[in-house]
DNA sequence: GCATTGACTCTAG
DNA sequence: CCTAGAGCCAATG
């Protein structure tokens, strides 16, 4: 049984303290590298579920949520600045240097 | 089963 | 750096 769902929630809670990944990342961590869309769609669903749905940016490394009245670009800046993520004003961050890879 | 939506990504200009 | 267009996937009505 694979539910796309449940694979993105444990894709994600996969990320260690202290680092981010983009949802294309955990796309093709789920062997559906054009699935990012969906991990997106699936994050934003997710409300009540333990999960630190703040460590996965896009690709730009920059936050892309739209802000739901759960959820905010302001509360993810604020979570990712609390694990010694830098994150500038503008919500940019620098993926480079924080980005995780999953294990092979 | 088609049309719409959404926290994506890439390429071009 | 920013905008626009196209491609892609999953869930919903």
């Amino acid at each position: 049984m694979n539910n796309f769902k449940e694979s993105v929630i444990i894709a994600v809670n996969q990320i260690p303290y202290g680092k981010v990944v983009s949802y294309g990342q955990i796309a093709v961590h789920l062997d559906n590298p054009r699935a990012a869309r969906a991990v997106g769609w699936v994050l934003r669903s997710l409300e009540g579920v333990d999960l630190p749905w703040w460590r996965v940016i896009n690709n730009s490394g920059r936050i892309s949520i739209k802000g739901n009245r759960f959820n905010t670009p302001e509360d993810q800046k604020r979570h990712l600045l609390a694990e010694n993520i830098h994150v500038a004003d503008n919500f940019d961050i620098d993926i480079n240097k924080y980005r995780y890879l999953f294990p092979v």
